[in-house]
DNA sequence: GTCTATATCCGGATAGAC
DNA sequence: GTCTATCCGGATATAGAC
C-alpha cells in the first residue's frame, strides 16, 4: 500500500501540452522578452526545467506555441476555400474574404484562441523570429493572395498583396484591441453568438468593398 | 590655455533630444520589455545615470517618447480636418480618410517617423501604459470619430468605431509590417515620393469603399 | 523523465564624487 | 548636471540527484 514516493507530478503525456497553454497565455500577454520562463512555469505547475527539457529555450518555445495553435487556423480557412472552388469553378471575393475572416472570429470566441489571436500582434522583437513567423504563415497566406488575384485579375499583385494585409491586421486588431477597448469603452469581440456573426459580415462587407474598389468598382 | 578637466561631453540641452532619439530607435525595434537602458544610453551617448536623471525610469522615458513623436502627428491631421470644414461646412468621407493617411505617409517617410510608426505596434505589455497611451490617442481619435459620424449619419456608433480601428491599424501596418516585407519580397512603403502618393490614393480608396459599404452602398 | 539547486549574467535603479 | 561604480532582483540556462 505504500504509494511511489517519486515527486513526479503529472505524466509526461500531458506536460507538453499544459506548458504550451501556460506559454501561450503568458507570450499573449506579455511579448515574447516580456514573459519569463519561470511565470510560465508557474502557469503550467510544472518546474523550470521541465521547459528546457522539452523545448530547449525560450525562442524554441515561442515557435512551438504558434505553430501549435496556428495549424487549426490555416486548415480550417484552407478547406473553407476549397469548398467554395467545389461550389464554382472560381470563388467570388466575398467567398474569399469570408473564407478568411470566419475562421478567425471562431477561434477568438474561444478563451485559447483568443489568447493566440493577441499573440499574433507581438512577435516581431527579433529577425530570427520574424522570419520562422514569416516561414509560417505563408502556406496559408499565399493561396488566398492567388485565390483573390483570380477573382480580380485587373488589380497588380502589389497593390493585392497590400490591401491583403490591410485586412490581415486590421481584423485581428479588432479582435483584440485592448486600446481601442478602453479607448471607445467596447468590448472588442461582442460575448455573444448572433452579434459576433453580425460583426463577420460586417467586416466582410468593408474588405469587399475595398477590395472591389482597387478594382475600379463593383 | 588650459581646458577645462571637467568630463562632461555636451551640453544639457541636446542631451534630453539624443536620449528621446535613441530610445525611439530601441523602443521601435525591441518594444518595452525588449529594449534597454543600457543599450539606449549607448546609442544616445549618454551615460545610464543620465535617463534616470532626465526620466525617472523606463516606463517614463517611454511615454516621454510617445508624447514627443506623437505631437507632430496630431497636429497635422487635426489642421488638414480643420482646413476641409473651411473649404465646405461638412468634410466627405473621402476628406476625413484622407486627412488621416496623408500626415501618417508624410512622418513614415522621415527616418525617425517610420521607427515612430513602427513604436506604435508595440506598447500592449501593461495595463499602465495601455492607459496611457489611450489617454494620448483620445485627442485626435475623437474628432475623426465624430467627423466620420457627421458624414455618415446611417452608421451606428459601434460600427462607426470598429471601421475607423481597422482603418488605423490597417494603415500602421501596411507602413512598416516586417513580417510581410519578408513574406511577399515588397518593401512596406515605397521609397520615392510619387509612389508614395500612389499608395495614399490607394488606402483613401479602398478605406472609403469600406465606410461606404457600412452606409450600405455610397 | 522529473525535480532541486545553482551557475551566470543582465536588467533597472541608485549613491555619491566631481 | 554629469559621470563612475555598485546594489540587487530576476532572467535563462544547466548540473546532477533520484
Amino acid at each position: 500500500m505504500a504509494e511511489s514516493t517519486t515527486l513526479r507530478r503529472y505524466s509526461a503525456a500531458g506536460t507538453r501540452e499544459r506548458i504550451l497553454r501556460g506559454a501561450l497565455a503568458q507570450f499573449a500577454g506579455l511579448g515574447l522578452s516580456g514573459a519569463s520562463l519561470r511565470e510560465i512555469s508557474k502557469s503550467a505547475d510544472v518546474p523550470l526545467s521541465a521547459l528546457h527539457y522539452h523545448f530547449g529555450s525560450k525562442e524554441n518555445l515561442f515557435i512551438a506555441v504558434v505553430e501549435h495553435y496556428l495549424g487549426g487556423l490555416a486548415k480550417e480557412r484552407l478547406e473553407l476555400l476549397a469548398a467554395c472552388r467545389e461550389r464554382a469553378s472560381s470563388p467570388s471575393v466575398e467567398d474569399i474574404v469570408d473564407a478568411f475572416i470566419r475562421p478567425l472570429i471562431s477561434l477568438a470566441a474561444t478563451p485559447d484562441g483568443l489568447e493566440y489571436v493577441r499573440l499574433q500582434l507581438r512577435p516581431f522583437e527579433n529577425p530570427s523570429i520574424v522570419q520562422q513567423m514569416a516561414t509560417l504563415a505563408a502556406p496559408s497566406a499565399l493561396p488566398f493572395l492567388n485565390a483573390l488575384a483570380d477573382a480580380l485579375p485587373g488589380v497588380s499583385r502589389p497593390k493585392l498583396t497590400r490591401a491583403y494585409r490591410l485586412m490581415v491586421w486590421g481584423v485581428v486588431h479588432t479582435l483584440v484591441d485592448s486600446l481601442y477597448e478602453r479607448l471607445t469603452q467596447q468590448p472588442a469581440l461582442p460575448p455573444k453568438k448572433p452579434q459576433q456573426e453580425q460583426l463577420r459580415r460586417e467586416l466582410v462587407e468593408f474588405y469587399v468593398a475595398g477590395f472591389h474598389a482597387l478594382a475600379g468598382g463593383p
